[in-house]
DNA sequence: CTCCACAGCGCACTGAGTGCCATGACCCTC
DNA sequence: GAGGGTCATGGCACTCAGTGCGCTGTGGAG
């Protein structure tokens, strides 16, 4: 999409940046070392990344452009809580894509606090790109911003939970999954009127009867009228 | 409880850390100049603060602190839901506690990506703190993990939804009915059997009555018959 | 009075990130 | 084929955050 061309300098200073910080470690891995290995002069490193960090997440800007385009290319059709499950799907296949070298970064993320942090900004604008579109789907109804806010970060939360542990099991579980399944949760948390998934979705419509009265009355109150009837105490 | 001494040297590097931020800019103020500003050597700077960044958030380090202990203090009787709610109230309480200089750090932080970025990274903090409550609340149950941290980040996100609400408003809109609105939001949608807040106790159980057939139904099937039932299409 | 602990200070150093300019390859035009 | 323009790269010098180390003054305990 954004950049058919392919530098080979950006590819040689990703392998060289990934084995100095494999073998030594991040912080003891300066960007001297990296353009020496490479081979290349060190103006040029931060040419092709903004910071140090960002030669671990090479991909991330354009996984990020490809999910917002993804979502602004939706209809007002779409179901929009669907919609942004699909979008963070997006983002797991591309982890998926690469185990070896997603798992490598887990590595490296999960010991160097600096990394992490960065990994948080990242996770972040997806989480914004999420609730961005929610706001716009949800304008004008009441608490608009706040459900989109709620939602996205659940989807996000989700979205990481099952990641993570697909990380941990070293790229040999099932990611989409484990992934189906987590979003599975949250789309039953904050229901809309679809199936959350294919294999409940040819349940008989009559195997729940709801009556409310008081249709007035707030949200939680009717929750909680619910879950004292279906006995959750 | 952790320090119970204050440092005048710390408050009078704070005071005027954030005297020449407002001035010129976070970036365009170098700590040489908060300590030339403040009289003190270069290197008392980094003894009070780890990192530049860390002297915009003084206090963030020991509200983490005070609410870890206010999780851990909960006793097993405690409703999990309701008692991640009350952690996030006291955050809130923390920047409620000084209007002013809140507004003042909400306005450098929505300027600055440097220090977004390291705001991320505290907020982040809060979030696992409560999800490794909820973790250890929900131990055993199915998706136990899942759970705490989706409910975790939905928390958290309704928190910082009326934060910013209230830090946009300059301090002047109810902080406290904000946050209790937006919470009262998620506890409906993860809802356990508890009332939100008490201003919503008193309300009469009668105001609202639920019959629900077939109660073996998954959640997300009665979910979506009540959302049609009160005509939220 | 002496010793010791500690808070602050000064200094020199590393390393990330930036601005500026030179160089060389490539291409387009005349 | 010569000249000029663009662009990627390299080299250099600089700023600034953050660190390690050693010095100094002060204040309390013996």
């Amino acid at each position: 999409m954004s950049s058919t061309v392919k530098p080979p300098m950006r590819d040689a200073l990703i392998a060289a940046a990934f084995q100095l910080f494999l073998e030594r470690g991040y912080e003891q891995t300066t960007v001297d070392d990296i353009v020496a290995l490479a081979g290349v002069g060190r103006r040029s490193f931060f040419r092709y990344f903004p910071s140090k960090e960002d030669v671990v997440f090479p991909d991330h800007e354009r996984c990020l452009a490809d999910m917002t385009a993804f979502l602004a290319a939706g209809g007002e059709d779409d179901e929009p809580v669907q919609r942004i499950c699909d979008a963070a799907r997006m983002v797991l296949r591309m982890y998926a894509e690469n185990p070896a070298f997603s798992v490598q970064r887990y590595r490296l993320t999960k010991k160097v606090p600096g990394l992490r942090a960065y990994e948080l900004s990242v996770v972040w604008r997806y989480e914004r790109a999420l609730a961005e579109y929610l706001r716009g789907r949800f304008a004008g109804r009441p608490d608009g911003n706040l459900r989109a806010d709620v939602i996205a970060a659940a989807v996000a939360a989700a979205h990481n939970n099952a990641l993570r542990s697909w990380l941990r099991s070293d790229g040999q579980d099932d990611a989409e999954a484990a992934v189906d399944h987590a979003l599975g949760y949250v789309q039953s948390a904050f229901g809309t009127s679809r199936a959350p998934s294919a294999p409940l979705a040819d349940k008989q419509p009559e195997d729940v009867v709801v009556v409310v009265s008081r249709r007035g009355a707030p949200l939680w109150r009717v929750v909680q009228e619910i879950e004292s009837t279906l006995g959750r105490g």
